[in-house]
Parts: C-alpha cells; structure tokens; sequence
DNA sequence: TAGCCGGATTCTTATATATTGAATCGAT
DNA sequence: ATCGATTCAATATATAAGAATCCGGCTA
C-alpha cells in the first residue's frame, strides 16, 4: 500500500442536548479538557494520546487524530457505550456517523520540478508559492481531494471522504507524472 | 438599531521551509 | 560568571473537514 492514512476525521449527533459541565465531571476518562473561555467543545479522549472527540451543547461530536478506519469506528462505539452506561442516551442510538475528511501520505515514483508540475497540471488547478509554503498544491478537476506536492516526491492527500477517493487522486497525478517525465 | 452573514476560532495529521527563540558551549 | 556563538527545538507558513460561538461589518 504506496498511500498511507495518517488522520481520520468523522462527525456524528447523539440527537440530545448535553451539560457538557456535567458530562465533564460524569465522564470516567481521565482525559477532558473544557474551557469555554477558550472554546465552547468539550474534549475528550477516551485513552492517553488516542484520538480526539470534540463533543459539543447540541450533542454534535467530531473525533479527530484516528490513524485507520478501524481505530475511528471503535472510538465511535467507545464512546458511544460511555454515554450510554450515563443513561445520557440509548443503547442503539444510532447517529449516522459520517466520515469527513481522510488525509495520508504517499512517495511519487517519477519527480519532477514543482515549477514544471504546476506548468503541466495546469495553473488553474495548481498553487506553488514556493516563498509562502514549500509545498505545490494540486487540486484536481472531478476528484474529490487535494494534494500537496513536495519536491522530494512526498504527498500529502487531504480532502478525501474515503481512501479510495485518496487512493484515486493519487493514482491520477501518478499517471500526470509519468506523461510529464 | 436589529438582524443577518461571513470570517476566525479549536483540533488532528502528514508534509517542508524559514525564522525565531531558547538553551547550552567554549572561552574569557 | 558572563558574553558571542552554535545548535536545537518550536512556530509560522499551507491543506481538508466537522462542530458552535464569537466578532465585525453590512443592510434594511
């Protein structure tokens, strides 16, 4: 597998209005944090360094920092079951939980000049500001994703609802490249 | 003036440059 | 002990997405 998920992000609705003040003192994880006067969401983390659950008054929640798809599904059901064993919500609430965004990390095979790569995926579809940030950024026509280009070769897919979609860009700018070699 | 709309806020993660700040080092 | 110096760590730069609340600015 040449593309690799580095952070996964979903969102879903626990479909009740929360005390996040008292969801914070209920709550067994040792891992909170909420400050309204910094930020109206409450954190938590469900294990040391584990994914983030951002969780908001509307009982809206998003959890970030997931490396698989595997580790947000079971974050999802974890914290789920917390809330359930409150009697904060049902057992089978469903919450239609969606995931958001995919990012990961792949090689290129071939290199190229970022200069030359804008020029050859077209300006409209490309930012290369090499002064502002390193990194070109591509964003294909039809594919739903962005990459970010080093010259080193190294990418950064962002952007992407699923990892085929992710693995789709790539491929697709893989393809670019070889025509441009 | 009320209300609405848009932008920034917070967080996560990989990536790579420049710059800043801090910290330690040899030397005085 | 203190001063230039060197080295390292951290931050900003940019990307995406969700969420709600803040702010400003604009219009009616």
């Amino acid at each position: 597998m040449t593309v690799e998920i580095a952070n996964i992000v979903g969102s879903g609705d626990l479909g009740v209005e929360l005390d996040l003040e008292a969801l914070e003192g209920d709550l067994s994880t040792p891992y909170l944090e909420y400050d309204p006067s910094n930020y109206h969401g409450l954190y938590v983390r469900l294990e040391e360094g584990g994914p983030l659950i951002t969780v908001y008054r509307s009982g809206k929640y998003i959890i970030s920092g997931c490396p698989s798809e595997e580790v947000l599904r079971k974050t999802n059901d974890g914290f789920l079951r917390a809330l359930a064993e409150l009697g904060i919500t049902d057992e089978a609430q469903q919450t239609g939980f969606t995931v958001q965004n995919v990012v990961c990390t792949a090689m290129l095979n071939e290199m190229v000049s970022l200069n030359a790569l804008s020029i050859g995926l077209g300006l409209e579809v490309t930012e290369y500001e090499p002064e502002q940030f390193p990194g070109l950024v591509y964003r294909p026509e039809g594919i739903g994703a962005v990459l970010l280009v080093f010259a080193n070769g190294k990418l950064v897919i962002t952007g992407a609802k699923d990892a085929e979609t992710a693995e789709v860009a790539y491929n697709h700018l893989q393809s670019k490249v070889q025509e441009l070699v």
